[in-house]
RNA sequence: GCGCCCGUAGCUCAACGGAUAGAGCAUCUGACUACGGAUCAGAAGGUUAGGGGUUCGAGUCCCUUCGGGCGCGCCA
């Protein structure tokens, strides 16, 4: 089946077909004034230059709708009000409730999409600026996959560069076992630091760090053995803060910058033979059409440095060729914060001129804001250090665990242990993608981890409630086989909000605005407790009660299951 | 200097060019010995930063001013 605002459409598209004899393709959708509006008719009404109130009204009434809706009305300047039929309604549930993707249609045409998120740095700490990349690129991945698509996930690491000189040269005199352990242990701030101190004071030091770099970049096979420990240390740290997150990485997503550094010379070639790329100021450069910078000079891309190095334009160039020729992607995805949106622009552009990125394939920033503290500036420990990934998620878990010991004691404490973990990282994920990803936003624990309102626990509470219920009526798999009746004007809503599912996912799956699919939840929330005060559910007469336990299910699958497109745990208990 | 993003209730946020700009928090008023009160109903709260324009219709699109954030040739 399709969505509902796509079968209203399209009908409505037809009717207009047949009364006015010129196609349309009206709006419709959700309003305060009707069960769904149309405003198609305007639009209509200008090419056939009729009156819209008038062609509206021909409308009405028109068979197409019949089985569909009980009434359709025209008001204001031409909108059609469109009611739906109760027996349309419970037909739609039912088939929603039969359907694994709880109706939302397949893509026609499965994609192959390549989503670029998280990208740590070697040998450096993950801080908060990582977590809106990690946990927005995670929830595309579990919205594509769930709905068919191929998705190959790529964590483009910093895992090359001139920094390596310096870190090799630490881990050196550090010796590798305890440089080991101290990465292991994830002290990479402390790591880090120390190396750019000696690099920044020590000559005798840098000298080192310079020549550790040369060497490197010729492949000295001892110095490869020790950049890859540090690789291979960092990598086991970032798993750790994966893990934590609840997150779909693994290390065979991996795909650092260094996995290009044997393309990089190809696609250089490949550039100038194409006449794209030349030399300015001694470096090479590709100038992609419509970028210009000072006084109107062409923007740059550095292809290849004026010393010979390449550098990071050189190696998204690279990962763009590879994500298209050999990964055969029909869909990029850079889940990448948006102060780097003319640089990716720049590189989708030069990949067009390329012929690389060519139609149906395509490139999309999806780009985020940044996470700010309290103050307003971006968030900062008192120190004025970035704050730690892994301590911001403890911190959210340790609060939710001292909330749920207090809200319910009874539970024992392994469980309690997960529900708090469930709750605080799931209240950190629904807090940031609550919220339009292109903004900043505010980190404040105890707004995210309130059970009132727009929040993460607040879902996960209507959920286990509705969990409740069926551990009650001694159900452990509720069925909802039962046809749904509609006896009350609560039942009613709740079921029109839960026909609007594949709207949002259809809508979500193009524009990745995951605040929408979080809106949509808080939404079905509300429904459902307008519903769960005024129907009682296991006091009702046996189909009464069927039909409701019915609707109860199908909520919590939706709940559980959206919750579970954005990477957070519905558990059956708080 | 050029360019991008943002500015909506006291606070945190919604609103895919459509009717009277919606929620939650906080505030105030009510309901019910509760299928988990981690509840429900209601009130109050707005010149959508300012000014022009396009449109039947603008928070949304265009221009401009102000304010905040961020980019702009060999860092990523």
């Amino acid at each position: 089946m399709a969505d509902l605002e796509a079968v209203l459409g399209e009908r409505l598209g037809r009717a207009f077909e047949a009364v006015v004899g010129v196609g349309a393709d009206p709006m419709v959708r959700r309003s305060q004034h009707a069960d769904y509006q149309a405003d198609g008719a305007l639009a209509a009404a200008r090419r056939v230059q009729a009156n819209p109130r008038e062609l509206a009204g021909r409308i009405v009434g028109h068979a197409e709708l019949d089985d569909l809706c009980s009434a359709v009305q025209i008001s204001g300047p031409g909108f059609i009000n469109l009611t739906l039929r109760d027996d349309a309604l419970t037909g739609l549930l039912a088939e929603v409730a039969r359907s694994d993707l709880l109706g939302v249609p397949p893509p026609a045409r499965p994609e192959t999409v390549v989503i670029d998120y998280s990208g740590p740095n070697v040998a450096k700490e993950m801080h908060a600026g990582h977590l809106r990349s990690t946990i927005i690129g995670d929830a595309a991945v579990r919205l594509l996959e769930w709905l068919g698509h191929t998705v190959i996930r790529q964590n483009h690491i910093g895992d090359w560069g001139t920094p390596f000189g310096m870190l090799i040269e630490h881990l050196l005199d550090l010796g590798e076992d305890t440089a080991a352990h101290e990465l292991s242990i994830g002290d990479l701030n402390g790591f880090y630091r120390a190396a750019r101190v000696k690099f920044d004071t020590d000559d005798g030091f840098t000298q080192r760090a310079r020549h550790r770099v040369v060497l490197l970049q010729n492949g000295d096979p001892e110095t490869l053995r020790l950049w890859q420990m540090l690789i291979t240390e960092s990598q086991r740290y970032f798993m750790t803060v994966y893990d934590r997150l609840g997150v779909r990485l693994t290390p065979g997503d991996f795909a650092g910058e260094s996995a290009y550094h044997d393309d990089l010379a190809a696609v250089t070639a490949e550039l100038e033979s194409l006449g794209l790329a030349r030399e300015s100021d001694g470096a090479l450069c590709v100038f992609p059409e419509g970028f210009t910078g000072r006084d109107g000079e062409p923007l740059p891309l550095i292809v290849r440095k004026s010393d010979g190095g390449y550098g990071y334009a050189s190696t998204d160039l690279a990962a763009i060729r590879h994500r298209l020729r050999k990964l055969g992607a029909t869909r990029l995805l850079y889940v990448v914060g948006s102060p780097q949106h003319q640089h990716l622009e720049m590189v989708f552009q030069a990949a067009r001129q390329a012929g690389w990125l060519a139609a149906p394939a395509r490139a999309e920033h999806v780009g985020h804001g940044s996470v700010l503290g309290k103050d307003g500036k971006m968030l900062r420990s008192r120190a004025g250090e970035s704050v730690r990934l892994i301590d911001l998620l403890d911190e959210a878990v340790t609060r939710a665990a001292a909330a749920v010991a207090e809200k319910n004691p009874d539970l024992d404490s392994v469980p309690a242990a997960a529900v708090a973990r469930a709750v605080g990282i799931g209240a950190v994920k629904y807090a940031d993608l609550s919220t339009d990803r292109a903004k900043d936003y505010v980190l404040d624990y105890d707004r995210m981890l309130s059970f009132d309102g727009n929040t993460g626990p607040y879902l996960q509470y209507a959920h286990a409630r509705i969990q409740s219920i069926f551990r009650r009526a001694g159900l452990s798999r509720p069925g909802s086989a039962a046809d749904v009746m509609i006896s009350d004007p609560a039942e009613r809503a709740l079921v029109l909000t839960i026909l609007q599912f594949p709207s949002v996912i259809a809508e979500i799956e193009q524009s990745l605005q995951f605040h929408r699919l979080a809106g949509y939840l808080f939404e079905l929330a509300t429904a459902f407790t307008g519903f769960y005060e005024r129907c009682p559910v296991l006091k009702a007469e046996a189909q009464v009660r069927d039909s409701r336990l019915a609707l109860c299910a199908l909520t919590a699958r939706i709940l559980s299951t959206g919750l579970g497109l954005l990477g957070i745990e519905a558990p059956s208990q708080l």
